[in-house]
RNA sequence: GGGCGCGUAGCUCAGCGGGAGAGCACUACGUUGACAUCGUAGGGGUCACUGGUUCGAUCCCAGUCGCGCCCACCA
């Protein structure tokens, strides 16, 4: 027996552990793959709503794929996000009063290494409770051996091709962190600071030459001063110098299209060191590049004395004052402008000229930009092609070393004199060296580690066991779909692209599925900040895994972020409180599968309607799943259970089930199959409930519905049956409307009169006597005209009017005021038809079905009319 | 500066060339009923604005206004 009330905690305890045990969550079958990537999470992470959307779309797709017999396999596993990962342990070492520096390199990784067993499991519990399914057991982490083996052969491989090499170019470091961060990873904030104008005088003693700065601390580092080549303002000085002050080095003014006379002065300082513009300024003019900082910020000495050590905002205050007291600050303006920040670290970012390694991500791009461009990978929806062909075409080359101990090592070694050997391990690296110098040299391995997307970028084969030819990366590469957020498109989707065509000659994925960001129910984007985090196990424990995938499912609709409220979480719980007492009802009914069932067999016409409802509900689901479009899918299936099922096909049942016999048998049997279709329908929507409901209630049943094949396509809707239940709805709702309209006690028996029945509708009306006496508080059929014409409240559907005499239940002028409403909008309705069937245009251009269709209302409205006015004439005296 | 998206009922949003929809909220009535985590009924909208295309526009196109996001940008 099922408990009287749905409790989501009883329903969903141990089924994910009974699933796993059982092996659902493995690949099997012969089934064609099908394959979706999990997105790794940061091992530091724990659930949030972001997880639980992707997660539980991801889930869905899988479950679908799964029923309907794919050989599935959903790869999970975590990311080891080495700055994340580093900062994390950083601050716990900092409550012990340590260091990494203190520990020393080895010691930190070890610690690292503890820190991830210990709690870097956290999100693969959570991810459990959502209700998650996949193989575990091919759980993956980008530092295991195999993708770290994996990464090395990527690297080694692109640097023998020339696709990364190690440069001396500007980046963008973290002083902070003391790292170099890719583009990406640089945030610009507006922020509210100043214009400084300076005159540097000129060499000769002649004048001075004005440019304007916001970052006046450089200037010490200035090698140049640019103006454009046609700014008639400062032609005549092109070619001169001027002494830069402070500094007192003689650096040259020079042409430069760079330069915008519009902008600031029209005349720029130039730091080729420490400004990505000035640095290709300085490379065309040949100005020296001077680095006047340290990696923490501060200045170095390459500046004048009172100016070493200090970090670079107390040098900007220096500097200020002292050209101010130079008598060269000319102005200065309140400035707002964009300050790069760190995402991580959240500190301004400063251009520093060091040497890293790059990918040449320009020469990948383009065989990524070409799969595309060409349908081999789908962006779904569509619109972000267009971000990802934006980014992928203008795209830099990619800083991939980090000077942080967290990570894969760079599998380079440095002899002696600077030689590098690049090799997969250290073993091949001495070999080379031992060429290479014809003998022994002691080696030093590269400190930096990769940014953690240079694994990321990997992920899809590197978990199928790449570089070795395994017979999953055989058979699951490429994957099929990838659900991601349009974060990171250029993160991790462009890289995968990229090195999933250049190592494995495929794409990665046949479609990408870009779904929003969760927001809070205003549309504001959840920050521990705003203090508007719904956390997702909270929801859970509330209402349960269910309701929390539904609504997110139910809210995904495409190309749009997705608002979510503790309110909507509620609304679909109490859908599975509905369905849960159905379910109940059926049980308590009895209604129990019938061996050899054939739901295109069933003669009733109720059975018949429903048969025809759950078909086209099976196949709006299926479409809206294949389409990724949750929200349809999702609402389909509300539909149908809540207002077919529950609100009409029950209520209707009731008198057939209470009179028994073969008809009630018809209808236990059509009930229970119904529902065991719609527990399959809903499956991969909510897993937990309607596997409870299936085990408890149709016991025959030998498999888990994990495991259960996705429902066929029944026959197409059943066009009599579908009219003939129309007819009813729309007849006991007409009257339901009228009688609350009119204020008939909800208890009071009416009798129903049929003024002009035709056979059909009289036949109709004796099947159906039950149910109108039922959800109509019908007393009694009757035929005609009652004799009364005072006080009755009168109906028209499908051109026959019914009479229900009221006997003193309703004021007469009340009546009339009803129905001169509905003849009111009736009139305007015929109007605003005839009117189209009046243009020549319509009827000439319309295509011939809708202009049909147009003549059909008119005539049905027209009769209707007719019937109104009628009954309008009978108590109008 | 470049690009993208969005303005539909009080709120959150579907729909997207031929009858304006849902959920929540609201109002009235209803509790021996599978379900009050419920039922029945109801009120509420010049589908942002202006033009255009069309026999016909909430839907397509152009522009305007408003909101949001991404990229670029430290003179």
């Amino acid at each position: 027996m099922l408990d009287k009330t749905y409790d989501p905690a009883a329903v969903e305890a141990g089924r994910d552990d009974a699933w796993e045990a059982d092996g659902r969550y493995q690949a099997a079958g012969n089934g064609e793959p099908y394959c979706i990537m999990m997105p790794p999470p940061n091992v530091t992470g724990s659930l949030h709503m972001g997880h639980a959307l992707t997660f539980t779309v991801q889930d869905t797709l899988i479950r679908f794929e799964r029923m309907r017999g794919r050989a599935v396999l959903w790869q999970p596993g975590t990311d080891h996000a080495g700055i994340a990962t580093q900062m994390v342990v950083e601050r716990e070492l900092a409550t012990e009063g340590e260091t990494r520096q203190g520990l020393g390199r080895e010691a930190f990784e070890e610690r690292v290494w503890a820190w991830k067993d210990e709690s870097g499991r956290t999100i693969v519990n959570q991810l459990r409770r959502l209700g998650a399914s996949p193989d575990w057991s091919r759980e993956r982490f980008t530092m295991d051996a195999g993708l770290s083996a994996a990464v090395r052969r990527a690297f080694v491989t692109l640097y023998r091709e020339g696709l990364i090499y190690k440069d001396k170019r500007l980046v963008n470091w973290d002083c902070q962190l003391h790292t170099a961060i890719s583009d990406l990873e640089v945030v610009s904030q507006e922020t509210d600071g100043h214009l400084w104008h300076f005159a540097y005088p000129l060499e000769d003693g002649s004048g001075s030459i004005e440019v304007a700065t916001t970052r006046p601390e450089t200037m010490l580092g200035d090698t140049g001063v640019a103006v454009h080549p046609e700014d008639e303002r400062y032609r005549y000085l092109v070619g001169k110098h001027v002494v830069l002050p402070l500094v007192g080095r003689r650096i040259p003014i020079v042409a430069d299209e760079y330069s915008d006379p519009e902008k600031g002065t029209g005349a720029v300082k130039i730091t080729p060191a420490h400004d990505f513009n000035d640095f290709e300024v300085g490379r065309r003019h040949a100005l020296e590049a001077i680095n006047i900082l340290t990696s923490d910020g501060a200045l170095n000495d390459s500046v004048p004395e009172p100016y070493r050590g200090l970090d670079r905002f107390e040098a900007r205050k220096r500097v200020v004052a002292d050209l101010d007291a130079a008598g060269v600050l000319v102005a200065v303006e309140p400035h707002r402008h964009v300050v790069p920040y760190g995402d991580r670290s959240q500190t301004p970012i400063e251009p520093f000229l060091t040497d890293q390694w790059f990918c040449d991500a320009h020469t990948l791009a383009q065989p990524a930009i070409a799969a595309v461009e060409d349908d081999r990978t789908r962006f779904v929806p569509k619109a972000w092609e267009s971000t990802y062909f934006e980014w992928m075409r203008n795209i830099q080359p990619w800083c991939i070393s980090r000077q942080l101990w967290w990570g894969h090592r760079i599998p380079a070694w440095y002899g002696p004199d600077g030689a590098i050997f690049v090799a997969e391990t250290e073993e091949e690296a001495i070999e080379q060296a031992r060429a290479h110098y014809g003998g022994e040299r002691p080696l030093e391995q590269d400190p930096d580690v990769l940014d953690t997307w240079f694994s990321s970028a990997l992920w899809p084969f590197s978990t199928l066991d790449w570089p070795e030819e395994s017979q999953e990366l055989e058979r699951f590469y490429p994957t099929d779909v990838l659900v991601t957020g349009f974060d990171i498109i250029f993160f991790w989707v462009a890289r995968m692209m990229m090195m999933g065509l250049h190592f494995m000659g495929e794409v990665p994925f046949r479609e990408i599925y870009i779904h929003g960001l969760v927001r809070d129910e205003h549309g504001q984007k959840m920050s521990k900040s705003k203090g508007n985090i719904v956390d997702p196990l909270q929801l859970i424990d509330s209402y349960g895994a269910d309701a929390l995938r539904f609504a997110i499912l139910a809210s995904l609709a495409q190309g749009r972020d997705v608002k979510l409220g503790e309110a909507r979480v509620q609304g679909y719980r109490n859908f599975v409180t509905k369905l849960w007492n159905a379910a109940r009802f059926c049980e308590l009914n009895e209604c129990k599968p019938a061996a050899g069932f054939a739901p295109d067999a069933v003669e009733t016409t109720l059975n018949r309607w429903i048969v025809g409802e759950l078909g086209a509900t099976r196949e709006a689901v299926t479409e809206a799943l294949e389409a990724y479009r949750f929200n349809e899918a999702a609402q389909a299936i509300y539909r149908f259970v809540w207002d077919r099922f529950c609100d009409w096909y029950l209520e209707l049942a009731k008198p057939t089930l209470e009179a028994g016999g073969r008809e009630a048998e018809e209808t236990q049997a059509t009930a229970a199959w119904v529902l065991d279709r719609v527990f399959h329908l809903l499956h991969p929507l909510m897993p937990f409930v309607t596997e409870a409901l299936n085990e408890q209630l149709l016991d025959g049943q030998p498999n888990s519905l994990i495991a259960q094949p996705w429902p066929e396509s029944v026959q197409a809707a059943d066009r009599t049956a579908g009219a003939e239940v129309d007819w009813l709805i729309t007849l006991i709702t007409e009257i339901r409307a009228a009688r609350a309209e009119l204020r008939v006690p909800a208890g009071a028996r009416l009798e129903l009169w049929a003024a002009e029945p035709n056979d059909a509708v009289r036949a109709r009306l004796a099947t159906w006597r039950p149910a109108l006496e039922r959800l109509a508080r019908i007393a009694d059929i009757r035929e005609g005209l009652p004799g009364t014409t005072d006080g009755t409240l009168q109906v028209v559907v499908d051109a026959v009017t019914y009479v229900l005499p009221l006997a003193g239940h309703v004021d007469l002028a009340e009546e009339r005021a009803r129905l001169d409403r509905e003849i009111e909008k009736l009139q305007r309705d015929v109007a605003a038809i005839d009117k189209k069937l009046d243009n020549p245009q319509f009827v000439a251009k319309a295509p011939a079905a809708v202009v049909e269709e147009q003549r059909e209302r008119r005539s049905a409205g027209t009769e209707t009319l007719e019937r109104l006015k009628a009954a309008m004439a009978r108590i109008a005296s």
